[in-house]
DNA sequence: TGATGATTCATACATCGTAAGTATAGACTG
DNA sequence: CAGTCTATACTTACGATGTATGAATCATCA
């Protein structure tokens, strides 16, 4: 009775093309919304056939984010200062990251030991035991970088906390600066500087902090 | 027909037992299965009724948060120098969540704006206020704080970076020593040390990087 | 041509959040 | 006592989700 109308092989349908897609979806219309149907009208092909590109949607989940850091280089370039190597890893990490916020969560609830995670960790080790710093010292500042910088996306991504970027021009959303005086004293004097500043100030503050446990 | 049991009053449900529920199915089961349905059945009573009490689920996420957060007191006791207070602050922070980890993608996907927290905030920039540091010095360190701290535990609730804990007796899980000679080699030196060591030790690294910021 | 394997789709199932409607028990009124 | 009200609890049902299963179609090569 139906004619069945498309089956059999279409257009070049890729892994690529599916994780663009979801990409697509994910920074359109969040994360919540990337069901396998949706993800499929938006390639132009039933749910069920995305499962032949993927195992499931867990794998799906991870590819994406293999996806997005694919093409972000968060290469520590030797040659200069740890403190710049750093920076810049730490810069171009929160950059992807703010590219795609929708992917946030997904980043900080999967287990990160790719390859290339943990050759970028390596990496920084040796730079890092070259700048002076004792190998525990290095993991250390390693492992908190990262933790705070993911830190910071969780906190940047949901309008948690009052953020600077949440004030504008004035208003503080919510905050009622009768109850909490420098709260909103906080938040006034901030309201010129970008959230890329106190990010920026919050970096220097940790690499002060841990310059101090060089040569240990 | 079939003979309908027990409807009507019953002993007495309230929001705690509830939540209280929800937070022994999440302890024991995980985020993921704390359904409706399930909390239901852990309480004894059908999904609808908790609709009687909730909302909706977001509301009961909202209450779980709650729930948790006020049985431990964050306060920043004052008196001490601001180092003491901000360090039991994020050390009760930590861990209050490590006795729920399943609670963690909660906390860190959800707004936090509470009554407490803003308090919490007023007060600790009251003290960094009167220990020397400019308005916008104290914003950025308890932010910076608050956001290394939820980083930190959202990267040691999930088996991401191959943490010290995972690493039992020498056996390192999935790291090549060949391939990762300074990874494999760091984590060894530092087998013998608690998760908590090397928390206090960002936690001191972070202070006396921002304490150069004081009388700005 | 016919066979083979890659690709796509239709159908079905269990589970989820929850809207809508219904039944029961206790408190209050007369 | 009977009658009513309200808080509490349950039943049923709907749409959305991830995915198991198996059939249908196409490209390719013998």
């Amino acid at each position: 009775m139906t004619a069945n109308r498309t089956r059999g092989q279409k257009a070049g349908l890729t892994r690529e093309a599916i994780l663009e897609g979801a990409v697509r979806l994910v920074d359109r219309d969040g994360l919540a919304k990337l069901s396998m149907r949706r993800l499929g009208a938006e390639v132009d092909v039933e749910a069920m056939t995305l499962y032949h590109y993927f195992a499931g949607k867990d794998a799906l989940l991870d590819g994406l984010v293999e996806h997005v850091f694919a093409r972000a280089d968060f290469s520590l370039a030797g040659g200069r200062s740890w403190q710049d190597g750093l920076r810049d890893y730490a810069r171009s990490l929160r950059a992807t990251l703010l590219e795609h916020p929708g992917l946030v969560p997904l980043v900080v609830s999967r287990p990160a030991v790719t390859e290339q995670s943990l050759r970028i960790m390596e990496h920084g080790l040796a730079e890092l035991h070259a700048a002076g710093f004792g190998l525990r010292a290095a993991l250390d500042l390693v492992y908190s970088l990262n933790e705070f910088v993911l830190g910071h996306l969780v906190s940047a991504s949901n309008p948690a906390v009052p953020d600077t970027a949440s004030v504008q021009e004035g208003h503080l959303t919510g905050i009622d600066p009768g109850e909490y005086p420098l709260i909103s004293e906080a938040i006034r004097a901030d309201r010129d500087r970008e959230a890329d500043t106190r990010f920026d100030v919050a970096l220097e503050a940790i690499f002060r902090g841990f310059g101090d446990l060089r040569r240990t």
